[in-house]
DNA sequence: TTGACAGGCAGGTAAATGCCTGCATATATG
DNA sequence: CATATATGCAGGCATTTACCTGCCTGTCAA
């Protein structure tokens, strides 16, 4: 997996937001997207792009409509591999910051 | 939280190996995190100051130096108000995929 | 076959991003 | 005090990004 390629297309909120529409209804044709999606269908073209270059949705055509369907995967090793990370450490990050805090506040 | 933030802030991979850096060593000040980037001080302190935005890290200073701790809160709540939405719905979104493929594979 | 519909492709532009240089400020130390 | 060290601030510049318009291709259905 591509971390960079990942985060990068969930930087943006449109991206996030065509990937919330697919959490609701899954399989969706770019046509359906883009009634929910604030600009031209050729921009939300190129954002379905990037998040297919992630690995975050795969398609396929049916005729001439083409099929957009969530892969979650991507996003369970951004947390396995990222997040999780921090969480492990979190309560001794925490104490390091609460012990420094106190001994510069005194 | 801004959500929009964090995942902005997460974009760039030397922001997430800054995060990474004080993984390893809490607590580090501007001077230090420097010797690990490669590129100049004040890059480094406009990526910090995009974390501290987001949240990601918390500062405060001492005497001349400036210390740099993590917060992992945020990170967390990536997780829980996003990732683990996708992940719960993680089966019947690959089902509905298999089943997709299947109806016109044939 | 012809018209309507779904989508692809190719630039063009304005704004955001990331990095830099140069200079200013504040703190520690001899 | 004088100097070195740690960081802050401002502006410039090249690249990337996000959106647009205009046009082309492929598919369905009358």
């Amino acid at each position: 997996m591509d971390d960079d390629k990942v985060f990068k297309a969930l930087a943006d909120p449109n991206r996030r937001q065509l990937l919330d529409r697919l959490c609701d209804q899954n399989g969706q044709t770019l046509g359906q997207l883009c009634t929910s999606m604030d600009m031209k269908r050729q921009s939300v073209t190129q954002h379905l792009g990037l998040l297919e270059q992630a690995n975050l949705i795969s398609t396929h055509r049916r005729g001439r409509e083409k099929l957009h369907f969530i892969n979650p995967v991507p996003l369970y090793e951004v947390y396995a591999r990222w997040i999780r990370k921090f969480e492990e450490g979190r309560l001794g990050l925490l104490h390091d910051l609460k012990q420094e805090l106190e001994r510069n506040g005194k």
